[in-house]
DNA sequence: AGAGGTTACGGGCAGCGTAAGGATC
DNA sequence: GATCCTTACGCTGCCCGTAACCTCT
């Protein structure tokens, strides 16, 4: 019926990109009967079907083929009337943000209030997780943005590096003072979660170090750890930003057992197709947050 | 609220391009709040006023003139798809189409029948009057495509020459014979409406040749005109193309004065700019017609 | 007062989500 | 059977048209 939608073309666009009805509808926060619709429409309105239903891979028609390079063309002159003409504090839509928890509790704040500043009609989903779960969204194209350990590795991702954070080691105030600082480490050792960078190296090198002995508790959340820490259930290797405020208060203090983990390296990363201007501010914007965090 | 759509920016279009929302809304064949409301989307998800409202003479604001570069090359992009991608067939949409006479007379239906062959769900919205109000409409964007006694001089409008109809004079078989065909045309004359180029030209020849005594009847219809001549009201000059039908059934007959009226050149015309593939087709196709017609 | 434009409001319809029904491996 | 997609259906919300109102000449 009637015409061709800006909307068909881009479902169109995630249909082919994303390979399949249920995958776009991800990816437009659709649900697939919607997606499956718009679809139809499109083909009825073109008057042929434009991709065949081979299941496993789907394939485009010939005149599949033509409408996909007027679809990408179509995008890419809405994204350039989206960056130049609209403002931004009226620019709506959603950007799914998916972010470590380390991030989450150093600057992710300052993140936010920088992108609602920045545009105020932008609803935020945010998705606290580990990387590598991140890392699938992001390949799902369930998120937008992902800021994690990275790089992610793929030619269709786009990375920006954030500065790196550095670990310190850290035990209670209340710890019995030892001998040698090493003796800590046949503590308990409160650390990332599992499948995660630092808990892999953590437990190779703590192995190495203490021998079967040692003991690691993974745990999901960072502010956890320092409260175990706090209460002297083990010592951590936490992100020394984040330690600096409980040294400050005095319920933990830093030790040098004579190593230390590689800092955390995190990049900001998001798809490169299809081009989006909102998600390329945000992950410059989330540089900018972290220098200022590091700044600080 | 929400996102631009490209009924959004047509209708922008439409408002610079005639200069008004009235004006745009007969245009796009909607109301004038409907386009107003669309305006006012419009600048609702830009953020900012696209025109100032000064009356008399609308004014598109910096960043409308902005729009307005984004918005032509939407409507090229829509209109390359539309013709390349969109199987004919399917092809929906309005053609207001306007006719003289003469052509509704002649070869018309022909035309109707092939554009109907070539885009079935197009509806084509019919509309016969004089040339010079056809060409007030076209130049109104009111109807598409005129088909009219042209060209129509304006540097805005597509004029595409189609063959001339020969004027032949008629008489009722009835009518007593003359002794000097000439004497005929002091007879009551039938002819072409008030305001059309042929009764302003018969009307000065008339004049010239037979005197004060020239009676002329105008009338708005051809068919009537034959009609009026068969019953002897009268003689007339009228296309060729179509006193031979009524010559060959024995109730008219040529006759020949000694002058003629110069033929009728028609044209279709319509306007250049927004490019549209439709009626481009359908101008093509009236030459078409018109060959044909003439070929037959 | 009249032309051109904007609100106010009711109704029709497109398009979404939920839920159920294929198809293909 | 599991995955992926389509169909069926109720519903919300958008957008159009009618009508009244505004504003400037």
């Amino acid at each position: 019926m009637s015409r061709i939608t800006l909307d068909q073309l881009k479902t169109f666009l995630y249909i082919v990109r994303l390979g399949g009805v249920g995958k776009a509808a991800a990816g437009l926060n659709l649900t697939q009967p919607a997606v499956s619709t718009r679809l139809r429409n499109l083909e009825q309105t073109i008057g042929a079907p434009i991709l065949e239903r081979a299941e496993g891979s789907l394939q485009l028609t010939k005149r599949g083929e033509l409408l996909l390079s007027y679809a990408e063309r179509f995008e890419q002159l809405s994204g350039l009337l989206e960056r130049d003409v609209i403002v931004p504090q009226e620019l709506e839509g959603h950007l799914r943000l998916g972010v470590s928890e380390t991030i989450a509790q150093c600057w992710l704040s300052d993140l936010i209030t920088r992108l609602h500043g920045q545009f105020p009609k932008l609803e935020i989903e945010l998705n606290v997780d580990i990387s590598i779960n991140l890392r699938t969204a992001l390949l799902n194209r369930s998120i937008d943005l992902a800021i994690l350990l990275g790089p992610v590795s793929e030619y269709s991702v786009e990375n920006i590096d954030l500065p790196g954070f550095d670990l310190a080691w850290y035990v209670s105030s209340k710890a019995d003072p030892a001998s040698d600082p090493r003796d800590y480490l046949k503590r308990p050792v409160l650390t990332y979660a599992r499948q995660t960078r630092p808990y892999r190296e953590m437990k190779e090198r703590l192995f190495e170090l203490v021998g079967a002995d040692a003991r690691m508790f993974p745990s999901s959340s960072l502010s956890t750890c320092f409260r175990l820490v706090e209460d002297n259930l083990g010592v951590a290797a936490l992100p020394r930003a984040l330690g600096a405020d409980h040294v400050a208060r005095g319920t933990i203090r830093e030790f040098d057992p004579g190593w230390h983990l590689r800092p955390l390296v995190f990049t900001a990363s998001y798809m490169a197709e299809p081009k989006n201007h909102v998600v390329e501010t945000a992950a410059t914007e989330a540089l900018t947050s972290a220098l200022a965090f590091q700044g600080a």
